[in-house]
Parts: C-alpha cells; structure tokens; sequence
DNA sequence: TTTTTATTTAACGGATATGTTAAATAAGGT
DNA sequence: ACCTTATTTAACATATCCGTTAAATAAAAA
C-alpha cells in the first residue's frame, strides 16, 4: 500500500501532474524542455522529477548531457487496478456489499 | 485540475488511504469505530476524516452525538476517468504507442 | 441540571515539502 | 585546456502536515 500511497503523493501536486501529462501527450522529454514551459525554476522542476522518479512515475535516461524522462506505465497501471478492485463500490447501478448507501446517492 | 490533485493527495496517506477502503468494504460508519480500529489518536483520526471531507472523497452524516462517515463514489470515478483517459500509456502492448506518436511529430 | 458519551477544535512541536539563488557536476565544442 | 550548455545538488526560508494532550461542544442519559 505504501506503493501506492506514494504514487499518489506523487500526483498530488499540480507542477507534478501537468509534467506527468504533458510527457504522456508528447512522449520523451529533456529536462530542458519541460523547464521552459514550467513558470517555476529550473531546479524546482529537477526536484519535482526527482520525486516523480523516486515514486516510480516516471523513468530517467541519459543522453550526453541531457536527462530525457518519460512516464512508466505501470504505475498508472496501479492505480488504474486500484479503482478497478473497488469498481463495484462507484460504478453506478452495482449492488455493493453491505453497504449503507444504496440510497443517498447523489 | 486543483480537484484531482486534491483527490490524490487526500489518498495518499496509508492511514487515510486504509480509512477509504475500510469504509468502501463495510459502508457507513461512525468515528468511533474508525477510531477504535486505528493505531493513532482520536483526534488524530478526527483532522484525517476532515481532509478526506474538504477534498470530496467522502461525505459526514449525523445521528445524534454521532458523525457517520462514507465514501463519496464520485471521487474514485475521477481516479478512474483519468487514468482511461489515458489508458494508451498503462495498457499492455500500447505502452510505447505514445512515445512512437510524438516521435513522429519531430 | 449534572454527568457521561461522542467527537471536534486548539495549541504546540517536529518533520517534510516547495520555492529561491548560488554552486557543483559533467559532457561537448572551440 | 577553456568555455558553454544542460542539469542537479546545496543551502536557506517559509509553509504545511501530522502527531500529541488538553479543552470545547453537543446530544443523551441519569
């Protein structure tokens, strides 16, 4: 579960999910790039990689001196499973174990 | 944005994190029985249960002295509309479907 | 009305997060 | 070698997070 949670923490800020979602439309990208359309730092954006990388989000390659990243499926993939082991719980119109909230659905 | 940022933050704390999925698998319960079951305090629980309320994950009902809480199914679907809307990337066989695209764009 | 039960809010301390600017590192070009 | 380009790490300030215990609030019971 701690995998999860920190996939989540990873997500949890928006600078974090813009990168991550602008490297899923676009593909690989050096650091470079994803500064220039950042309106923070160049270091703040290094170190929100960092965490996206430590989390598992996202992958690192070097090429010369550039660092091209790129977002690992498979953490998408946990959570993606994570609300599919709960589907029965949102999905509407599915009976649900024991739960008390058949009817103040909103 | 802001919203699913909110989500995955309010998600991403194992205690907060166990709170859901206890509440998804039994439905409503009152604080106390959160409380009793948790390894922290109880106003520890208390400001947990309220993050969870302030970012929409889950919804308070009362019944006399007692604060009946439940999961709010809208909050996992956003989880759960995100990442299909991004599937390409997770999904087995697609997962380098997204990188070739903008590959070719260059 | 006084007491008990259920729960939250207040006050506080320590750890973690996020931004900045300056310095360090490392590969490449001249 | 020296300079430039690309990027990270260091050092620092401030803000937020999360735990605790004590106090406050509110309904129910006595």
């Amino acid at each position: 579960m701690a995998q999860l949670t920190d996939t989540f923490a990873a997500l949890s800020d928006e600078t974090r999910l813009a990168l991550v979602e602008r490297l899923m439309a676009e593909g690989e990208l050096p650091a470079g790039v994803l500064v220039a359309n950042a309106e923070i730092s160049g270091p703040a954006v290094s170190r929100h990689l960092k965490v996206l990388r430590e989390a598992g989000v996202i992958r690192q390659r070097a090429e010369g001196t550039r660092r091209l990243y790129s977002v690992r499926p498979e953490a998408l993939r946990a959570i993606s499973n994570w609300t599919m082991d709960h589907r029965a719980f949102w999905e509407a119109g599915l009976d649900r174990l024991g739960a008390l909230l058949a009817e103040d659905k909103e």
